[in-house]
DNA sequence: GTCTATAATAAGATAGAC
DNA sequence: GTCTATCTTATTATAGAC
């Protein structure tokens, strides 16, 4: 608690602020008080607001590429490894809400934020998932495909579907055990779709 | 030109601006540069900042919706509908840039605003594409399927490739025709993904 | 390092002339 | 209806005490 660094604790409270309200409608006293210290004092430690909300960009971003960087490689299975990549998508953005939402709507101006670090991902993760294409072909397991277009085919069913959680539910009225069973349908679904498409 | 009414002409600038820049990042001074008319007149039509983005937000929503109810009925197929509406996706969205992220993005504080005109335009998909289903199902065109989780598919694939595409294409730093081929395949691969799925 | 008080500015809104 | 000029407020940022 009081040995957590007061700079990470302001890091943590922008990155919830921002998340939730958007570059432009953050406000500083929010994070200010959501970090329990004075307003001054993260001027302090980050400057301007500009500068805190590079870092809390940064910050949300590798976030997310650690998401995607996990250790999958323990999967035995292709088939394993897939209904654990969309368990752990779906498990991870119900309860990081909207940063996803924030990530694409945030970076469309300043691309250049993450070019570095997307790239990285995509190198790592593209590889990875290339490597445990080449060996489930080589068993057997599934057809000769493409990585690019699965590792997007399997993002946009997941990720959309997250994104557009909100909206499709408060829409539809749907209660909270309806939401979930729409969830637990959608990963089926989601699985059955991309699973049928490559087992050979 | 001249016999366009004011008030249209603030309400496009408006959306312009909003969908560039976010509700919070908008600026009316912006808003009046784009429509060529003074700030005070903004004001005279719309009374307030927050009224304006509520008259935007509704009309860009409107826009999306009339997208998802494309004169479909024309088509003969069920192949060639999805042809159609994965094609029709792109263009609209390359043409109209971030207004997906803009929606996504804005609504998820507001549902309120737009869960009429979303349930409506719900219903009217939902049951025109239920019909598409049925009677392709009984020419023995595809395979029986749940209408909602088609349409999920579809737009998932489709709407998340291009919410993302930019920030893609820039990290990647892919040149135009890299981008157009991208594109192309990637319209090819969702067909593809979709159709085996159900064709019988 | 942390606070209080305050400056500086940006931006939305309005009054009033035309 | 449309403009100029101005008011008001919200918010970032800083100076300076402790």
């Amino acid at each position: 608690m009081t040995d957590t660094k007061v700079e990470e604790k302001i890091l943590k409270a922008a990155k919830k602020e921002f998340v939730a309200k958007g570059r432009g409608g953050a406000r500083m006293q929010a994070i200010a008080d959501e970090a329990g210290v004075n307003k001054a004092l993260i001027h302090y430690y980050f400057r301007s607001k500009d500068q805190l909300f590079q870092r809390a960009l940064d910050s949300a971003f590798s976030e997310l590429m650690n998401l995607f960087l996990l250790d999958i490689t323990k999967t035995n299975s292709f088939k394993e490894m897939l209904m654990v990549l969309i368990d752990t998508h779906c498990k991870f953005f119900i309860q990081k809400g909207n940063i996803l939402n924030f990530l694409l709507w945030e970076i469309r101006n300043d691309h250049d934020a993450v070019k570095e670090s997307f790239r990285r991902m995509f190198d790592v993760v593209g590889s990875l998932v290339a490597r445990k294409i080449n060996e489930a072909v080589k068993k057997g397991e599934i057809r000769r495909i493409d990585a690019f277009e699965f590792i997007l085919n399997l993002l946009s069913l997941d990720l959309f579907f997250l994104m557009s959680l909100p909206v499709i539910s408060s829409a539809l009225e749907f209660a909270d055990e309806q939401v979930e069973i729409l969830i637990e349908n959608r990963k089926r679904e989601i699985f059955r779709l991309l699973w049928q498409d490559i087992k050979k």
